[in-house]
Formats: C-alpha cells, sequence, structure tokens
RNA sequence: GAGCCGCUAGCUCAGAUGGUAGAGCAUCUGCCUUUUAAGCAGGUGGCCCCGGGUUCGAGUCCCGGGCGGCUCACCA
C-alpha cells in the first residue's frame, strides 16, 4: 500500500489538472494509509473531499431546544427537515443502515443514515466516511424505538477527510502531554474541557460587560515596553531590529494604564497577557491573562467593594448559587468578605511578638525562628511579608481581603494616612491563593520618585526584581493624575476557582511546554 | 533548579521473580435496515521514549539523556 500510495503521489504531482496530493507515508499508522487510500478513491471518483460550499442551516443544540420537546408522533406528521453539520464522533453499522453521531460546536446530534434513502452512491459515499470526518446532512427529524432524536439522511456531503484516527471513545484522551499539544484533540473528544473554555469566555464576556456597564472603556496598551514597569518580576528580553533597541516583554500593564487617568480616562481596563520569565507550575505559565482596571476619584476600599460585587456576581453566573467547591474545599461567596490587615493576620496566626513590626531585627530574629530563608539585604517591610506569607497567607481559604501592606513592598502605592510606613492596598485571597491586588494610587510625582530611588537602592543592594526608574512616568505624574484606585485580578487563577480546575494549564488552551 | 512518579499498537491500559510483546476500543474482512461504548466471527497492527552497560538473553536490572506530571523553591 505504501508503494502505491507513493507512486500515485508522485503520479498526482506530475498531473496538471490534478489537484495536488502530497500525503508522507513513511512512519504512518495503518489506519491513517487506510484514510489516505480512501481519500484518493473519493478524488478519483470526482468527488471533492474538501468542498466548501456546504451552509448548514442549524446546529445540534438548536434542533434539540426546537423539537426536543415533540412526540414521536408529532415528529412524524411535520417530517421537519434539518440541514446541519459536524464531525462524525460514533458509527453503529448495520450493513445496509448506520447510526452516526455529528457533533458540531453547540453539542451532538444522531443521524440515522439509510440505504433506502441515499441510494447505491450515496451509501457508497458514506462507506467511504470514518470516525473523525466532518460531514453535512439534510434529511427529517424521527425518534427512534429508543426515543432518541434523530435526523433522517436523505441527504450526505463530506465536507473534510480526517487522516488521523481519533482517541478512544470512551476514555477520550488521557494522555496529560497530549492534551496540551494537541488541544483540539482534547477539545474535541472530551466535552468538560470544552466546558471550561467555554466558562472562561463567559466570564471574560461578563467582566467585560460589568466593567463597561459602569463607565469603563477598555484599552489596550503595550505588550512591547523599553523599562519593564508595574510589577516585581523577571522580564522576557527581545530586541527591535529597525529600531536598534531592547525591549521587554510586559510584566504589567499598570503605568501605561495610569497614563492614560492622567490623560482624563477616568475609568480604564485592560483583559491582556502579562509575560514574566519565571519559573512554571501548577499556578504559574509564563504568559498569563491579567485584568487591570482604574477608577479615578476611587479608593482601595471601594475597589473592595466593587471587587466582592464583580466575583459574587461571577460566582452566580457560573454556578447559580454563592457555595460552590474547589477541589473538595467549600467556598463561601456571600459578601460581605473577612478584611483583615497583613499586620492583624500575621498577629492571628504566627504568634508573633509585637515588636516585630517596629524593630526589624526582631523581625529578621523571628523569621530565622519560623525557619525562613531571608536574604541579607531584605527590607523590614519584606521580612514581614515573608512571614505573612510562610504563617498566615494560606489559611485564607475563604474569600478574604487582605489590607494594608508594608510600604516598600508596594513602591506605587499611597501612604496609608494614619499609618505612612503602611500603604492602602488590598490583595483577595481565596483558597490560599492571590487572585486580586490592588491600591489607592500613588499620585504624588515627588513620593514617586524617592519610591523608584527606594527600588534603584534595593536594585544595587541585589533584588533584580526590584522596581526601574521610569521618568518617563514620574513626568506624567507631574502632570496631576486624579486620586484614583485600581486593580489587577488573575483571570486565569479565577476560572480556575470557578471551574474547579486544579491546575493553571487546564484553563490555558496552549500552555507553555518544552521544545 | 531539586525530589518523587510516568513514558509499551492510533487511543486507554496489562505485562511478579530477566526467557518468542498482550487486552479493550479504533482499523480491515464477512454477517447484520432502529443502534446507544450496538452485536457475532475472523484478521492486521509495535524503534516497548532515546543512548550506553550488565547478561547466553533486557519492555523488565544498572548508568546517562529526553519529554511529561506532582511536590518544593521563585512568583501572580
Amino acid at each position: 500500500m505504501r508503494e502505491f500510495l507513493q507512486k500515485k503521489s508522485s503520479q498526482y504531482l506530475r498531473g496538471k489538472n490534478i489537484e495536488r496530493v502530497s500525503i508522507i507515508v513513511e512512519n504512518r499508522s495503518a489506519e491513517f494509509l487506510t484514510r489516505a487510500t480512501k481519500l484518493k478513491e473519493l478524488k478519483e471518483a470526482g468527488v471533492n473531499p474538501y468542498p466548501n460550499d456546504f451552509k448548514p442551516e442549524t446546529t445540534a443544540s438548536e434542533v434539540v431546544r426546537g423539537f426536543g420537546a415533540l412526540t414521536k408522533e408529532e415528529l412524524e406528521a411535520k417530517r421537519h427537515p434539518v440541514c446541519i453539520a459536524g464531525r462524525i464522533m460514533a458509527i453503529r453499522d448495520f450493513g445496509k443502515a448506520s447510526f452516526i453521531q455529528i457533533q458540531d460546536m453547540s453539542g451532538r446530534l444522531q443521524a440515522y443514515i439509510k440505504k433506502d434513502f441515499l441510494g447505491e452512491d450515496g451509501y457508497a459515499l458514506f462507506k467511504k466516511c470514518d470516525m473523525g470526518d466532518i460531514v453535512g446532512v439534510g434529511g427529517t427529524l424521527f425518534r427512534t424505538r429508543t426515543n432518541e432524536l434523530t435526523i433522517e439522511v436523505t441527504a450526505l456531503r463530506l465536507l473534510s477527510k480526517g487522516l488521523h484516527p481519533l482517541p478512544e471513545k470512551w476514555h477520550g484522551l488521557t494522555d496529560v502531554e497530549a492534551r496540551y499539544r494537541q488541544r483540539y484533540l482534547d477539545i474535541m473528544v472530551n466535552p468538560e474541557v470544552k466546558e471550561v473554555f467555554l466558562k472562561r469566555s463567559m466570564i471574560v464576556q461578563y467582566i467585560r460587560e460589568f466593567l463597561t456597564s459602569r463607565d469603563y472603556i477598555e484599552v489596550e496598551t503595550p505588550m512591547l515596553q523599553p523599562i519593564p514597569g508595574g510589577a516585581a518580576a523577571k522580564p522576557f528580553k527581545t530586541y527591535h531590529n529597525a529600531l536598534s533597541m531592547e525591549l521587554y516583554m510586559r510584566i504589567a500593564p499598570e503605568l501605561y494604564l495610569k497614563r492614560l487617568v492622567i490623560g482624563g480616562l477616568e475609568r480604564v481596563f485592560e483583559i491582556n497577557r502579562n509575560f514574566r520569565n519565571e519559573g512554571i507550575s501548577t499556578q504559574h505559565n509564563p504568559e498569563f491573562t491579567m485584568l487591570e482596571f482604574y477608577q479615578a476619584y476611587a479608593t482601595f476600599e471601594d475597589l473592595m467593594d466593587l471587587t466582592e460585587e464583580l466575583v459574587s456576581a461571577l460566582v452566580i453566573k457560573i454556578h447559580g448559587r454563592l457555595k460552590i467547591s474547589y477541589q473538595g474545599q467549600e467556598l463561601d461567596f456571600t459578601p460581605p468578605w473577612t478584611r483583615i490587615s497583613v499586620y492583624d493576620a500575621i498577629r492571628k496566626y504566627a504568634n508573633a511578638p509585637e515588636e516585630i513590626f517596629t524593630n526589624k531585627a526582631k523581625a529578621l530574629e523571628f523569621s530565622k525562628k519560623l525557619g525562613i530563608e531571608v536574604a541579607p539585604g531584605l527590607s523590614h517591610g519584606k521580612v514581614l511579608i515573608e512571614i505573612f506569607e510562610n504563617t498566615a497567607e494560606h489559611r485564607f481559604s475563604q474569600p478574604t481581603f487582605v489590607t494594608l501592606y508594608p510600604l516598600d513592598v508596594s513602591p506605587l502605592s499611597r501612604k496609608n494616612e494614619k499609618d505612612p510606613s503602611l500603604v492602602d492596598r488590598f490583595e483577595l485571597l481565596i483558597a490560599g491563593r492571590e487572585i486580586a491586588n490592588a491600591f489607592s494610587e500613588l499620585n504624588d510625582p515627588v513620593d514617586q520618585r524617592e519610591r523608584f530611588e527606594g527600588q534603584l537602592n534595593e536594585r544595587a543592594a541585589g533584588d533584580i526584581e526590584a522596581h526601574e526608574m521610569d521618568e518617563d512616568y514620574v513626568r506624567a505624574l507631574e502632570y496631576g493624575m486624579p486620586p484614583t484606585a485600581g486593580e489587577g485580578i488573575g483571570i486565569d487563577r479565577l476560572v480556575m476557582l470557578l471551574t474547579d480546575s486544579p491546575s493553571i494549564r487546564d484553563v490555558i488552551l496552549f500552555p507553555q511546554l518544552k521544545k
């Protein structure tokens, strides 16, 4: 068969009006070659295996919605014509008649192929079809003996010949690596996977509606940035040839969005990719989707209210109720959510002496006692955050706003009026994970410049993730930014929670893999 | 980056102690015009992830490598 196909392929290539066929024959499965032979035979019989003139008139689920309630007798009386297209996901062959399952984007519908209806030629064409082929069918609706709504097919078109066999019909595709690398198969045969990405789409769409209905406008800011700012993270570096300049894939859009607020776009949001050159895990992908939004004349406290409203509405939207299960634990999104300061969280969970909050040496001593490895040059606030993350953070499984972060871990946040060693900031923790990060924005350009300088010192002291000086951003602030609050929400992690997905790779269509 | 686990037919998986590579689904042939993982009978199909080593003999044991998963570290 191999030689035969090779010969035929080269003949096709030499032929003038014959469609070019170039099938790599080596290292193919027997089934691939069988299907390729069918493909060749179809072409030789004058059948175009890849036509593009077929227009389905409806979808599988639309048919079920429209006629699923009708009885056998009502359907027979009506003889309602339908025309759908989709992939053959099952064939149950009886010789001169067959049942097939046709799957389109909306769902599946059974079709009944009978020689009597299709005729010799039509049925011969059907016999050249395999599982995984895409077909268009027309016919009338009826119910089988087992009462399944089914199309009695009177016309069949092959719309796309599939050359590879599909994964197993019962177990689907379970090999994790294959699922990620060939996500199209995963979506094709594993309905629950498709469901996750439909929900992801619904979530993003709802967020857009939620914000735009509150007079936010959606914007897009640079992915390629000369100074990677807005977060503490290692960036990807790249190079623009024509400009002869180094650029960075953005780690956050923050500083650009705030420039827009300065310009008068008082409510802006962006849902887009961030890139961070760091480790990969069940909660980290090198590129991930972030929602960031900024609202002038608001504070971080206003955003807590807004976040509560947005996320609980999303939970309702996806689950229909406020108590959901995530990986076996129950999460209750009923507002209001607990609000607790970082220091109080440490007091509650770390059993720490009070002096650690005012005395860096005491804080270092305490962190050493906890067995936390602390880099020598770390600032007081960072040591406290280390203590918080190691003792308290993972304890917050229910939605919790943790507020009032140390100044030196928040170089872009506004100082707290009562305690200028803290900033007006919160993180939203759910299931022990950071889902959102927000603060009242620092809009004092003098203070901002000093903070950047402080970051430069930390950089010099060896913290490669410390923020860089962004003169252009400071200049923008010097024009005056209205008092503003801003927030970032990790969309992937939010989708994980709402779809009960254990890994971020389950909610990213094409997660980063080696090779 | 470290530790643990995995990689066998297109897919899902078996292959104690080293001794001629197996099943189910898919595919092929035959039968079957209302099935639901349709059924019955018979067949085809393998660089056992790659490379070394031990051994008369390696899918199996040892060493190195690749890819993936989980945990940890870094981070969101």
